[in-house]
Formats: C-alpha cells, structure tokens, sequence
DNA sequence: AACCAAGTGGAGCTACCCACTCCGCTTCCT
DNA sequence: AGGAAGCGGAGTGGGTAGCTCCACTTGGTT
C-alpha cells in the first residue's frame, strides 16, 4: 500500500525533498499518486533495476511528470520503501510477543521471506543496499536486538539451537531470498521448501521433521540457475 | 577449443589442442598463455563482470593482444571453464565411490563449494549462465545423473532424508553460494557455517549436530549485505 | 471568459561502460 | 635483411540509464 497520508507539499514531507511549497494542484496530486503506484507495481517485479522510463510508462505519464515529483531516483525509491521497512520492524515486534518462542522466530522468518519474495525491489532495498543504505543500516541496527529478543527466547524455550546469533538471521534470509522469486508463476512457493530445510537445520528436536512441498521440475531450476541475482 | 579467426594457429607447447595451422610464434605463445593466467585470476576474484581489458591490464599485455587469440569474451570464457566443469564431474565421480555414502554425498557439496568460493568466475558460470550455457547445460545433464546416485545411496543408507531430489542440490548449492564469497579475507569460510546448518537439516539422525564455526560479526555481514549478487 | 502559473510529455542530452577494431610500430625467425 | 606475425592501446560503436528542457496543455482563480 502506498503511503498517501504525506501531504504533497507540506514542508519537510518526506525528509528528503527540501522545499516546503503550496499545495499540488489536484490533477498533479492524483498523478503523483499513480507514479507512486506504478513504481510499488513495477520495482515489485522487476527490481530496482527497473528505470523510472519503465515507471512512467506503466503509470501512464511522462518521465518528465515523474521527476517533477520526485527529484530523482532515489527519493522515489526511499518514499516507498520507508514504510515498508517500518512493517518489518512491526513484524518483528509481533513475532517477539508469540506466546510460543519458536513460533515466534518461525513465524518472523516465514513472513518477512514471503514479503521479500512478493516484492523483488524490497529484496533489493534490504540485501543489496545501493538505494537508501542509510535508512536501511539504520533500521538494521533496531531490528539487530529484536532478533536477538527472538533467539534468545527460542533457546531459552529449548527449540533453537544455542549456537545462532542475530547476524545470522540475515545471511539466512539472504540464502533463502537468492533461491526465491526467480520462478514466477512456475512455482512461487518453492522458497518454502528450502527454509524447511533450514529449519530443520536449526531445530534441536529432530523429532517433528519438516514436510517439504513438492521438488522442483529440471525447468524450474534451469530458470532459477539463469538469473543473475 | 577456438583459436583464432584472423590468425590461423596453434600452440605448440600447449597440448590443449590437436589441430591445423601453422605454429604460433613462441612470444605469441607465451603471451597466449599469460593471458590464460590473467583471465584465471581475474574472473577468480571479480566475476565474469570483469573487463578484457582488465585481464590485458593484469597480464601486462594489450588488449588488442587478447583478442588476437580469443576473438571474443566468450571464447577466453570457455577456453577457461571448459576443464574446470570436466574438474566438477571428476568429483561427483569420486563422490559416489566413496565408501560411505553419506560421506560421499557431503563431500561432494562441500568440494565444489569450496571450489565456487575460490573461484567467483566459476559460480557465476555455474549459476547464473550466460556464457558458455551451452557447456554448462550439457555438463547439468550429465552431472544430473550423479547426482541422483549420490542422493539414493546416502538415502538407502539410511543418513540423508527422503524427500530430496538431484534437483534441490543445485539448489542448496545455489544457496550457499549465494552467501559466500563476499568477504575475501574477512572471513573466507562463513560459508561453511550455513552448509553445516544445511546438512543438519538434510541428516536423519540428530545425535550427531554439527557444530558450526565462528558467528559472523556485524561488519561482515553488512558486507555480505552490500553486494549484488 | 480570460489569464497564467503549474503541470505535462517525451525527445534528447550527458555520462558512462564495455566489447571489440584498427593500424603504425616492434619482434621473431628464417 | 626482409617480411610476416605479433603487439599496444587509443578509438569506435552501440547500448543504457538518469535526468533535463521546453513547447504545449490544464486547472483554478479572478
């Protein structure tokens, strides 16, 4: 979801965009609202790669329109990522407050992964910095202690193996997230199947095995194997 | 393997080849040579994303000189990798003679793991196709087969889970992979740490868990983070 | 209804990058 | 000594992506 509830010209609206102005006239408000949600739409599927050309098209407007709002590419990127680093954060805060720790920790995992597959440009902003690497390093610095919350009770709890730090949680998430989202409509769920696997790497009770979905076809895997990610 | 279009030729000293043509000159070969090193080097440590003119610059040569021999990037690419992906059968080869079969399957996995950390041109030529997809394709198929023996003998011994096809193997690689590599002499061997968590998600038995190396620090992990790949 | 600042489109500018070529000069080898 | 093979590396061509410019349109105020 977009983020309307900044008014288009109030001073010092998004942080970064300097000038405080008069209000937008209605048709640039509502214009700005479509660039806002073309480029969610298309950073989602393509990445950030994706070139504000290609978000303005998909919004239906000029280039020119798109940079009149937003000075340039990063502004827009940071306008709509910010709250949805914000969610994470959320997120985790809600996991930390399961009754059930290692649920919790699954549950925290398990989410913000489906996010990341959902919206490729997420997975972009979070493991391969470039755009807003300060508000990201920011938010990873108050996210750190959450997880450590997260493990630390799923150990006390017996669940988790006592051998896992916070910074791992990321490099995990950066694992599963390199196998996740290549597949399209092939087989969107299949990032599943490898965080069971990992899960079952960090459970201490081998007791309850994960049961994997279905394997990947030779197709799905040729594709994924094509992807420079 | 090509040598040339303009210049008929082949090595003398090289035995790569049996072909026609007239010999090359030995400052020729030696120079033919010194870019095999270079290109080795180079594509080792930045990827195939480097330049010809970088491995000219690294051999001390010019570029000019470099194309007399390869015609093009994907020619020296191949020339390269060609053996390297022979290297990869050898070890599923020896893989499945290894007398225990659970043995033999981590060995394998860590083996050519070991070998796409060293060599950051040989995973991207593995994973990410591209050049030489021909080969690598080719060498899927026949790897493909080893693969599965791989699995089915840990499988009927009893160490390695069900549920595992041949095909979520080059996944798992792809994983891993994507975690390593990143932090060149920071920490050289954090990969290992996650293929440990792996393997214990894809081992029966839990008795014997692994016990994993050094956690990695904030700042290697922030490094990991900041790399495309 | 008239006016004009705000807004718009999109061609095109700039800057960069990289695979590859060209050609005057050098080196090897007979 | 002669000439073919080889060499260096500036330059070319082609591609890309971020961003600008300005003639034209539109909204809203008077």
């Amino acid at each position: 979801m977009v983020n309307t509830t900044r008014a288009p010209g109030t001073p010092g609206s998004g942080g970064t965009v300097g000038s405080a102005g008069p209000a937008l006239r209605a048709d640039a408000a509502r214009n700005r609202e479509r660039v806002l949600e073309a480029a969610a739409q298309v950073f989602a599927e393509r990445g950030l790669d994706a070139t504000l050309n290609d978000v303005a098209e998909r919004a239906g407007l000029g280039v020119g329109t798109v940079y009149r709002r937003f000075p340039n590419k990063e502004s827009l990127v940071e306008a709509l990522f910010a709250d949805r680093i914000d969610e994470l954060m959320a997120l985790a805060v809600e996991a930390v407050g399961h009754p059930d720790p290692w649920e919790g920790f699954v549950y925290f995992l398990e989410r913000s992964l489906a996010r990341q597959v959902i919206d490729r440009g997420l997975r972009d902003v979070l493991l391969h910095s470039g755009f807003g690497s300060h508000h990201v390093a920011e938010a990873r610095d108050r996210l750190t202690p959450m997880v450590t919350e997260l493990i630390e009770r799923a150990q006390a709890g017996g669940h988790l193996r006592g051998d896992l730090v916070a910074m791992d949680v990321l490099m995990l998430v950066k694992m599963v997230g390199s196998v996740a989202d290549y597949v399209g409509d092939d087989a969107p769920e299949l990032w599943r199947r490898y965080l069971a696997l990992l899960l079952d790497g960090l459970v201490t009770d081998r007791s309850s095995i994960s049961s994997l979905g279905k394997p990947p076809s030779p197709e799905t895997v040729e594709r994924a194997m094509l992807r420079r990610e």
